[in-house]
RNA sequence: GGGCAGUUAGCUCAGCGGUAGAGCACCUCCCUUACAAGGAGGGGGUCGCAGGUUCGAACCCUGCACUGCCCACCA
């Protein structure tokens, strides 16, 4: 027998180890004929535990699991995390200036050593709040971005993209964090409203310096850069300029004035600055004018310092401290006229790019990197989604995924930080002929900018190297091959152009998301074709938020085509975002986050998933109050007790018959009304989860168990204790403890294991048994005659209430009424009694009682002699209230059905319809009048109201 | 500058073509033998604004207004 107290701790430990000890989550490819249900987890960054968000994120994944392991797929859920790139770098820097280090000062392979072994630790938190949450994981399959296998995975990948042409090293102006002393993708940076200003420079004519052309420009410091002034060459104010050369102010070097279409002529003055290394569209603007432009100096550094190349006094200067130096000699510097050079300072805000890991300002920089061409990748994608082989939910996502692949650019692979798969690249020492390059031993690093690559080879891994001794060999099997440059195995071998065997590796890493976007297909061992890739892949569903769809999802879709010509996934279910309940983000900094831990102790881990999956309707963000997990809690309570009571029931009872087996002739209306209900919500509930609404799933099953199973069911299951209600009780109960299961996996697994014998279920688990099947019980009669009673009682409840009659008290009543619905009254005045407490119920003979309090229900009147008891002049308010009520309804209805364009035009079961409805409320109404009528000819009573 | 959401009861949100719903909060009554983490009843909304389509609009269309998000090299 349960305690009498739910209590969620002691429950959620002991199944979370009696799951784990029947490996009830393991998956192996079927070989039955069954279909595979797989998710891949978005695997969480080891940067520390997990947060609310992830918690949503991998409990919608878990219901999707445990719901189709349930309906008989040979579900997988594929457990992982990522090596985080910058994210996590920055948290181990972190640690290191705590400790008065940093990365370079202890080396990359200390650094290395370090970082391993802090997120080994974190996997362990994170795969342990996974399983505390009650994730169905297959834990076996435990995959970690950065581990051997996924290195082959990311090795292989990057030779054939190599092999391909698709993957290449150059110049170019790049994203730059300067804090984080590395480049970035596009999508890595993100835009920021930042308040500004504009500043106005004058620049003199260098052969006529009493006149200036003047630039605005945002940020005054890049000036030391600068090569040349442009203007749009149809605008007038520079006619006759264009070509002559200006003089820049402060280095006094003449700089040429160039059009280019390009130039907003309403922007500001017209005149724009030209720096080409740092501003992405200058830099375009430069190779357009290549001819007429010197090579730009590049005057602000790596570390977000002055070069040399901006000369004293700036050179050293933190670029922000520049600014402020260069404003500063502006005002002092004056042009002929004895003007200050910089004439106007105006407020502006416009957006600046931030890093997303930091948010320091970027610096557009010029500098050699790894890129990927995206374009080819990215038509697949789209093409995809065209042909419904990839859908998202909700599909309003698909138009902007679709217009980021369509405007794709390469993609900036190469980062300059040690964590994270090394570019796997190797150049021969003796071919770059590089005194630098021969002073490094073998097998180091490449110093930046010494030249292109000679051997391209998907080889070492330094990992490997960490993680045991030796070095792994990396087999690929086929080995690209391209322009004559051999590829091989394990290190290069002799240089195939000079025979040189000292070799130097990149010293880059891979951004984070190159192994990202192959997780679908590193999880099950590819490039090997593996049993796990034939029938896992492709997996049926991502589940994510919208803030990585390019990110991630876009490009696990372009990988996975390329290599498979699949699809990784067909669905991806796209969530919200949880913030705090008044809609803001929740941060750190804020100090609005909530731990999911305290909130699983509090609550219980059902609760605490329930309340989420309640609230997760498909793209929107949830405002998450602790309230909503109450709720929950008061829910999972009572499914606890409402087993309780079924449980009593059964107490030395014999035991129950199958559905099938009961006979249908002997069932009573609320049998047959339940059954009918239970196979709709069945229904509902399956159609939600197909469409991933499965907020409007978990709703729908609350309200079953709670206001048609509690409410009404078991109430009336109370009258009669035979061995057919008890049978109802026992599997309508147990249906709905498995259709809860993936929201509320604990609880119901221990309410399953207390009914289980009874309900003749053989299965240990719920996952283990057989989804709930019914069919063919759905009963409009039932489900009509069950209304009557239900009205009827409400009616009664109503009238008891509002007249202040107490809850115990028990009275009489009589009905009045005719067809029908009489007579469901005269066959179940039994349901009437018990739930409505009356002492008994006959039909009126003779004239409507005196002294009494009047109920109407559908076309029925209810007397309730309360001679005594009653207030008369409350009475006579609560019926003037109804009757005005039912006029109103009358006045629309009769308004409706006497428009010609309505009968007509509008569908006849409409029209039946507000007839019906129409006769109900003209039924009441005349009773209702006339019981006005009778209690205002009382005089007598107290008859004046206030 | 484009695009996408949202605007419904005090709060948080469902509903998306037939006279407005839930949970919480609020008011009244009740510790009735599954459950006070409960039961019964009740108050509360001209569904952001303005037009249009329709017999009928919270729901469809068009504008507008806020709010939020995504994308974008206007210095």
């Amino acid at each position: 027998m349960l305690d009498k107290i739910y209590s969620p701790q002691a429950i959620e430990a002991k199944w979370t180890e009696a799951w784990a000890k029947a490996g009830l989550f393991h998956s192996e490819p079927a070989r039955d004929g069954r279909r595979a249900y797989t998710i891949v987890i978005p695997p969480p960054n080891v940067t520390g535990a997990l947060h609310i968000g992830h918690a949503l994120n991998n409990t919608l994944q878990d219901v999707l699991v445990r719901f189709h392991r349930l309906h008989g797929r040979e579900s997988c859920w594929v457990p992982g995390t990522d090596h985080g790139g910058i994210a996590t770098q920055n948290v181990m820097e972190k640690q290191l200036k705590a400790e008065n280090q940093t990365r370079h000062l202890i080396g990359r392979e200390r650094f290395l050593e370090r970082m391993l072994a802090w997120t080994r630790d974190c996997k362990k938190t994170i795969l342990g709040q996974l399983t505390r949450l009650g994730c169905s994981l297959d834990f076996g399959r435990e995959a970690f971005t950065l581990d051997e296998a996924r290195a082959r995975s990311v090795y292989h990948a990057f030779a054939d993209f190599f092999a391909k042409g698709l993957i290449s090293r150059g110049e170019r102006m790049v994203n730059w964090c300067v804090r984080c002393g590395t480049a970035l993708s596009d999508i890595e940076v993100e835009h920021e409203e930042r308040k500004g200003h504009l500043w106005h420079i004058r620049y003199p004519l260098a052969d006529d310096p009493a006149h200036f052309v003047t630039v605005a420009t945002t940020r005054p410091e890049t000036l030391l850069g600068d090569t040349a002034v442009a203007v749009h060459p149809e605008d007038e104010r520079y006619e006759g300029l264009v070509g002559r050369k200006l003089l820049l102010p402060l280095h006094d070097r003449p700089i040429p004035l160039l059009a280019d279409d390009a130039i907003d002529r309403a922007f500001g003055t017209g005149a724009v600055k030209v720096t080409p290394c740092h501003d992405p569209a200058d830099f375009e603007l430069w190779q357009r004018h290549l001819s007429e432009m010197e090579a730009p100096p590049a005057v602000i550094g790596a570390d977000g310092k002055m070069t040399p190349d901006a000369r004293e006094p700036y050179a050293g200067l933190s670029r922000e401290k520049a600014r402020e130096q260069v404003v500063k000699d502006l005002q002092a510097a004056k042009g002929r006229d004895g003007l200050p050079l910089l004439s106007k300072i105006e407020p502006y805000h416009g957006s600046v790019g931030v890093c997303y890991r930091c948010q320091q300002a970027i610096e557009p920089r010029v500098s050699e990197q790894w890129f990927m061409k995206m374009g080819p990748l990215a038509e697949k994608a789209v093409a995809a989604v065209d042909r419904r082989e990839h859908r998202i939910f909700p599909d309003s996502w698909e138009k902007p995924y679709r217009e980021w692949l369509g405007n794709i650019q390469d993609w900036c692979l190469s980062r300059q930080i040690w964590w994270g798969h090394r570019i796997p690249v190797w150049y021969c020492a003796g071919c770059l002929g590089d005194k630098l390059a021969a002073s490094v031993p073998d097998g180091e690093g490449l110093p930046r900018k010494t030249g292109r690559v000679s051997a391209l080879l998907a080889a070492g891994v330094p990992f490997a190297k960490l993680e045991q001794d030796g070095v792994w060999q990396y087999q690929a099997g086929k080995t690209p091959d391209r322009d004559g440059l051999a590829v091989q195995s394990g290190r290069p071998g002799p240089c195939p152009k000079c025979g040189g065997t000292h070799w130097l590796q990149d010293q880059d890493v891979l951004d984070t998301w190159f192994s990202s976007a192959l997780w679908p297909l590193s999880v099950f061992g590819w490039p090997e074709e593996t049993a796990d890739l034939k029938f896992y892949y492709p997996t049926d569903v991502l589940v994510t938020g919208y803030e990585i769809l390019y990110l991630w999802v876009a490009r696990m879709q372009m990988m996975g085509l390329h290599f498979r010509g699949q699809v990784p996934f067909t669905h991806t279910l796209i969530h919200g975002i949880v913030r705090d309940k008044r809609g803001k983000k929740m941060s750190k900094s804020l100090g609005n986050v909530v731990d999911p831990l305290v909130l699983m102790d509090k609550f219980g881990t059902d609760a605490f998933r329930f309340s989420l999956a309640t609230q997760a309707y498909p793209g929107r963000d949830i405002p998450f109050a602790e309230e909503s997990v109450t709720g929950a809690r008061n829910f999972a309570n009572k499914l606890w007790n409402s087993t309780r009571f079924v449980l009593m029931n059964l107490e030395g009872q014999g035991g129950i018959v199958p559905l099938e087996k009961l006979d249908r002739a002997q069932l009573s209306l609320a049998d047959r009304w339940i059954l009918s209900e239970f196979e709709a919500v069945l229904a509902e509930t399956r159609a939600y989860v197909a469409a991933y609404n499965l907020a409007a799933a978990a709703g729908a099953l609350y309200r079953f168990l709670w206001d048609s199973f509690c409410d009404w069911y078991v109430e009336l299951a109370k009258l009669e204790r035979g061995v057919t209600v008890r049978s109802i009780l026992v599997h309508v109960l147990t249906g709905t403890l498995k259709m809860l299961h993936p929201f509320m996996p604990f609880i119901t697994e221990e309410l399953f294991a207390a009914l289980r014998v009874h309900a003749g279920e053989s299965a240990e688990f719920i996952l283990g048994a057989r989804a709930p099947q019914l069919s063919g019980w759905a009963d409009g009669e039932a489900r009509r005659r069950m209304g009557v009673v239900m009205e009827a009682v409400q009616s009664l409840r109503a009238l008891r209430s509002q007249l202040n009659v107490h809850p115990g008290l028990m009275i009489r009543a009589f009905y009045a009424g005719a067809g029908p619905e009489a007579e469901v009254v005269r066959e179940h005045g039994d349901y009437l009694r018990h739930l409505a407490k009356l002492e008994s119920l006959e039909p009126l003979a003779g004239p409507r009682p005196a002294q009494s309090a009047t109920a109407v229900a559908k076309t029925l009147t209810f007397f309730v002699p309360l001679a005594g008891v009653i207030d008369f002049d409350k009475e006579r308010q609560r019926i003037a209230k109804e009757i005005a009520r039912l006029s109103a309804e009358l006045e629309h209805s009769g308004r409706q059905l006497q428009d010609r364009n309505f009968v007509e035009r509008a569908p006849e079961a409409e029209v039946l319809k507000v007839r019906a409805l129409r006769q109900e409320a003209e039924a009441k109404h005349a009773s209702l009048a006339q019981t006005l009528q009778t209690l205002e000819a009382k005089e007598g009573a107290p008859g004046g109201a206030a």
